[in-house]
DNA sequence: TTGTACGCGTTATCAC
DNA sequence: GTGATAACGCGTACAA
């Protein structure tokens, strides 16, 4: 491997005027610094990252824990997390939790051993307390993104979980709707406690009946397949059968869409069907959810400028931030007046 | 920061005996084992991976750098890399050029300086060549995925290119079609000249005559939308408009289906459509295009094999291997025979 | 079974 | 302007 000692060698001077000349400090004469740089050239060094972050003691890397690679959402984030890190300099490292602790767990580990500056951190779920407390137990500065956890306090950035349930079970109030289904992720999960509050609040709001039959708790995650299928088969055993379903999010609302088809039953003839979250504009051909869409791009990229900020010091002892952004009702096909 | 040193101290062992304890190597008595490992746990030890890969001169970092994060193919291939990355003890570090050569060069520049162990490389195309070279310049072995480069002779993973596109021609032969325009990416890619050869020998295969005119160079990107509807745009002016249109992956398709609705065109009752990989079937609620699929996931896999067995030096010496994944037709709603 | 000395590649400090 | 030296955290070689 090419070291600035080869370089130093090689140009005649000391590996100490090699390092400036590649970082840009203290003084050095035009000449050598032409000499060293053409050195550099010619033996393609390139600077070892690990050597430099040992002694500098920070890596400028900055590590991206989301909880489902396949969800546009995510991907979506993850751009705007790139792009907002990239541009600061620095570096990022995903990995995907599957929405399990386990591997949220696993991936801490070599989160920990790589030195990141800082952490992006979208939790499974309220059990990744222990996760954080180790994270703030090593002084690594994180940002919670898309979901809170009870008991910690940092940095945020949330969507209005609430208020965007609040808007879909309106919508279908106003098209004639009054048994609605919430088809929920894991309560474990502060969203899907938000969204189910939004969607008992808009209930209230229209004076109508409670009913426990209405609510069902699958799962954010492609594992919870299994779940949403009983789900909708208890659904349509009801004796008054829902007329439409918010589902949490939009893979719940996909899978929910589907279990009816196979069921003979037609979105939104049947069933009106809404969900939290978009699908990627640009790989689908009609789009036809109704849906509550969030500013994914920008979760991604305030998260990073909060963090970079945290870690400059730069709000070092300033209370907690914590940012809202809200959702914006999107009306498609997959929900229409219920059938008289 | 907690190292080795705070572990010997508090254990009263030497730093030496931590290191023995932390990677089971030497012989180390039960009693200091245990006293060291229970230290550890108290002070939260992590090994600084900086530190180790100094000196192990290995970082067991594996680069995968795709060109276009938001296509499903490449998502796909990345699971499938990264599982297999793991299973053998190796992280991977993703990069995403976006098609675009001179990101490709800032990504690698970075990989360098991460002293990677190795490079699961899709090149942006045959100007990638100077990427690869430096590659090889440093030592580094890296694998060709998806698509080959002239000029480089290294373990590479394909997809049959020409089977695909002449099954998906004469797929729309079958179906009655004889005027086929081919949108293709660019022809500095591998991919797109193959699919070419495999469009032209499609239709000398059933004797119809050649016409440049119904071949379209767009580009794989994202960025090249407006050269597609401009693409579209001359399509249609013929003088004899074509009645189907292969195009070369999937977003092209899509892109061109939208363009063709956007003018009043339905697809496929004014024109067939079919294309080169799938689009993420969990995602898509009505599955319509016809489609080449290829194993995106296996592309992943087999690549990071390839790779961690070339670095092993398993195969040191052994000549290239090239590995050709087979596609599979996959007819759906997008095409249907010609209006007569 | 355990410890000492050294080196991995880089930069900060201080001296010249 | 430039250089010598020590230090970052860890593992190998050799010694005890």
């Amino acid at each position: 491997m090419i070291t600035i000692y080869d370089i130093a060698k090689k140009a005649n001077v000391s590996a100490m005027t090699v390092s400036r000349v590649i970082n840009n400090t203290g003084r050095i004469s035009e000449k050598t610094r032409v000499r060293v740089r053409q050195v550099m050239e010619e033996l393609h060094y390139v600077p070892n990252s690990a050597a430099r972050s040992l002694v500098l003691q920070e890596t400028r890397i900055l590590s991206l824990l989301i909880t489902d690679i396949t969800n546009p959402f995510y991907t979506t984030l993850a751009r705007g997390a790139e792009d907002a890190a990239m541009k600061r300099g620095y570096r990022l490292l995903f990995s995907n939790s599957d929405e399990d602790v386990g591997k949220e767990k696993e991936y801490l580990e070599m989160v920990l051993s790589t030195r990141v500056d800082g952490v992006l951190f979208s939790p499974a779920g309220d059990n990744s307390l222990p996760q954080l407390e180790k994270l703030h137990k090593h002084g690594i500065p994180f940002v919670l993104i898309d979901r809170e956890v009870p008991g910690v306090e940092c940095d945020t950035v949330l969507g209005d979980s609430r208020l965007g349930a609040r808007l879909l079970v309106e919508h279908l109030f106003q098209l004639g709707h009054r048994r609605v289904a919430l088809l929920n992720g894991s309560m474990k999960v502060s969203t899907a406690r938000e969204r189910f509050t939004g969607y008992a609040e808009a209930l209230k709001l229209h004076d109508l009946p409670w009913d426990d039959r209405l609510v069902f708790e699958a799962g954010y995650g492609r594992a919870s397949l299994g779940t949403i299928e009983e789900a909708v088969e208890r659904m349509l055993a009801l004796p008054e059968r829902p007329t439409a379903v918010f589902a949490a999010n939009n893979f719940l609302a996909l899978d929910a869409v589907k279990a009816f088809r196979r069921r003979g039953l037609d979105v939104p003839h049947d069933l009106s069907v809404v969900c939290f979250d978009d699908l990627d504009p640009n790989s689908v051909l009609d789009p036809f959810l109704t849906v509550a869409a969030q500013p994914a791009y920008e979760f991604g990229s305030m998260g990073i400028r909060l963090l970079i900020d945290r870690i400059h010091g730069v709000e070092a002892g300033s209370p907690r931030k914590k940012i809202v952004l809200p959702p914006k009702l999107t009306v498609r096909q997959s929900s229409a007046p219920p059938r008289s």
